[in-house]
DNA sequence: CGAGCACTTGAAAGATTTCAAGTCCAGTGG
DNA sequence: CCACTGGACTTGAAATCTTTCAAGTGCTCG
């Protein structure tokens, strides 16, 4: 995948004005801290299966997912794949980095993202404690996510597996749109992101169908009944 | 578990003298930003089994292992267990806790700790930068350690599991002991850990010994063929 | 309209788990 | 000091879940 396919879009020209001073830094106090990055910002298109970044990069951009869906993939050498996550529109990617990237950054669908450069990020948190404790916290709730998906991987059964999924993402989703799913990743994705097989994953969501608690069209599940997946998802077992 | 058993063996009195002002705390520039925690520390006993925190539990304080082995434990509903890691010696923990612990953290071994007020560190990285870069430093490598395990648990056979544990387990002790492993945790904790069951643990454990790879003894794992342990741990499947 | 890819579904194979006995120690009490 | 008990650890055999292998089906795109 060549990330010299990405595009830049716009680029705003706020950091072509006046420049604002560290005391303005230290002061401003804004709903959200992260809202000072915004001025530094620039909108970037990258269209379906490309990459964003490599896995190992050097991470120099942090990234806000306007459109689209990202996954954070991570390859072994012999072409086992483990997907981390999969980023939805207001998601953030590349805040929690440290100096590289764990994970390459691949475009599930075309994606529109607000591009930061790191290199001002760092800075302005330097001297915005709002800020700094913000990039903490970010970083604190990815690692929250992260050991959630420990749990998946580590004990739980396919059927768990993919029920937590589906109820995961739909709580990620405020759409008022009561239980349609945007589900734009493949099947060997979402086989990638749960450990599993992708034989497996179609198996186990043609079962849910035939029991009609979800209805599966190209590129959305719906869930239609949250109760039954509530109960697959933590089936206790013995 | 009761947490109560906990003893405070000594307090430093660093915090009943002078107070450092704020301009001290803004000008500061240890070697390790952690360094400024120190005064704020005490010291405490956990004995073996016995419960530091809880999971979910308010996140109050913040630990530096001085001794022992502590595990870090996430527990199903129905008795599943999945331990997110253990920390041994010089780790850091619960530096990275939002409102609440992710885990519980047990000791597997006695254990002595540094614990220090949650307040206190907040506290100080609000006016710190080196602290508040620090400790989202901390996170991020936290949450970096969780993203390799996530290729572990969701890809890796159970060969390659316990390959890479043991050889991250070597990576961590900087001990010149050449390949001598303290391992103080149960075959339980282990499986807990990889994803696997007890049995397989013990027979992979016992084929390694056949081979000659490792030497085991009650509480060590010596490795004795440290390239089959590496070609182990990442096996080309097909 | 055909090719290719994503997705399904069935059947066989296999890796790991589950079930079942032991074995080996460490600590205890006589 | 030594037998005893319980827990940790081992090992074997059967069971099982998931994977692997195979063979379609059905879209989508050219």
């Amino acid at each position: 995948m060549d990330s010299a396919t990405i595009q830049t879009v716009e680029r705003l020209s706020g950091n072509t004005g006046k420049r604002p001073t560290v005391q303005t830094f230290m002061q401003a106090s804004p709903r959200d801290a992260l809202d000072l990055l915004e001025q530094f910002g620039a909108t970037v298109s990258v269209q379906r299966d490309q990459e964003i970044h490599g896995q190992g990069e050097e991470a120099n951009s942090c990234y806000r997912i306007l459109r689209g869906c990202v996954r954070m993939v991570k390859l072994m050498e012999d072409g086992r794949r483990q997907i981390g996550e999969f980023l939805m529109p207001g998601d953030l990617l590349g805040f929690d980095a440290l100096e590289t990237h764990d994970f390459a950054a691949e475009a599930v669908s075309d994606v529109v993202l607000r591009r930061y450069p790191r290199r001002m990020v760092d800075a302005l948190a330097e001297r915005n404690a709002h800020l700094a404790r913000r990039l903490r916290d970010l970083t604190s709730i990815s690692l929250r996510t992260a050991h959630a998906r420990l749990v998946l991987l580590g004990r739980k059964t396919a059927s768990e597996r993919i029920a937590t999924f589906l109820l995961e993402m739909a709580e990620r989703l405020p759409q008022a749109r009561a239980g349609v799913l945007d589900m734009p990743m493949s099947r060997t994705d979402m086989a990638d992101h749960l450990g599993l097989t992708i034989e497996t994953v179609c198996r186990i969501l043609a079962l849910l169908r035939r029991e009609a608690t979800v209805a599966i069209e190209r590129g959305t599940i719906e869930i239609r009944d949250h109760a039954s997946l509530q109960q697959m998802a933590s089936e206790q077992r013995h």
